[in-house]
DNA sequence: CTAAAAATTATCCGTTCGGATAATAGACGC
DNA sequence: GCGTCTATTATCCGAACGGATAATTTTTAG
């Protein structure tokens, strides 16, 4: 071992992608992954353990997301560098990651090479965020994110209930929840409450289970 | 090669997915890896050249789904044995890939012990559907699946229109387009339209992108 | 060919929605 | 302390929604 290595946390839920990154980051002969973890508790523990230079983590997983085991590991290790990896491309999650302090975000579908450009860029302190991603905190910005109220509206609209209902639900009048349910109208661009909702799932706010 | 070998196909539009499936299945002494693809067009061409015994193909990829792709196999080569493996367990997917003639329906969650198993059984002509399949099975007979119409409707409502603008896009009455809404309510179980596109999105009716 | 399913249209009616507008109060940051 | 953001409440009103019901035509399947 003459040349410095880069030692890597892979976390995923699936074996199948464990084993894949694995493979693929293998390949590199200054690249080593020294642990791997299967959710966000084992995630941290590994971490804690290992230290590795670069975590490549799942943004979603059972048992807590990607983004909770980032918010743990930077509370206990502000220098880390976590990278979290999704599927698709939906920008709340990004924001989130972003936020919390992820060195970047990539999604699966990224060719072997731009991985391994990728995770060395982050272990030189470098960060890596799609690309479309500056006009996306822009918008953010100029629309204004989801409130807590709002975001708590936007479960209940998906589940089906009426104004009144929220209201109820919530604990305030039916004309607070309108205003709730005007405000994500205004700021999704929705229509009704219908695209609201189509919107929430497209963008990541609403997740399917 | 003493041992009949299996010989398997693997289909993702994921190279970590592709390799992790590799190094999964090659740990087996009697599996082989006979060819990859990374979409529909090409698990089509490789089925062609190779005649695997058993393919594993992700349901969704760019470029056509794998269900696509696995009518087209299925076309060609009636007996070809192809399992969809997906990451969510939505149950529309599930239900188009046993009407099409998957052998088999698998998580990507699945353990490596269990996903050994599946291919197996699959080889020597057994079908494996998740446990959970045969009431969703029979509950789709009791409730009606989504008729071509309802399904467009779906499609319509979660893009925020109204009745009326439904009737006109699909070139119909408004109350035409009312009936359509009210039976996809029925059908999904939905208090209003709202929960019909959410119910759309968690059983997969409706996709994102 | 015939029965079942799907698609179409319509009316009535009470409920809900969403736009426009405005005001008050608490929290947070600088 | 002062402005911004968030949360709360309210009223008015036309448009849209969803339930109930029923009938006709077209298509599909056996």
């Amino acid at each position: 071992m003459k040349s410095p290595q880069i030692r890597v946390l892979v976390v995923d839920d699936h074996s199948m992608v464990r084993m894949g990154l694995a493979a693929l980051l293998g390949a590199e002969p200054d690249f080593e992954v020294v642990a791997e973890a299967e959710d966000g508790t084992q995630a941290v523990s590994a971490f804690r353990e290992h230290r590795p230079d670069v975590t490549l983590m799942d943004a979603r997983m059972p048992g807590g997301s990607g983004n909770e085991a980032l918010v743990a590991i930077r509370a206990e290790f502000p220098s880390a560098r976590v990278i979290i990896l999704t599927t698709y491309d939906l920008e709340e999650p990004v924001f989130e990651a972003f936020d919390n302090g992820a060195a970047g975000y990539l999604l699966k579908s990224i060719k072997r090479k731009d991985l391994i450009a990728a995770v060395r860029l982050v272990h030189e302190g470098g960060r890596c965020f799609p690309l479309s991603f500056e006009e996306k905190l822009t918008r953010r910005e100029e629309e204004g994110r989801l409130t807590r109220r709002e975001t708590t509206t936007l479960g209940l609209l998906r589940r089906g209930l009426s104004n009144r209902d929220i209201g109820t639900a919530m604990g305030v009048s039916e004309n607070t929840a309108k205003a709730h349910v005007r405000a994500i109208l205004r700021k999704l661009h929705a229509a009704d409450r219908t695209e609201a909702v189509a919107a929430g799932f497209e963008r990541g706010f609403l997740k399917i289970d």
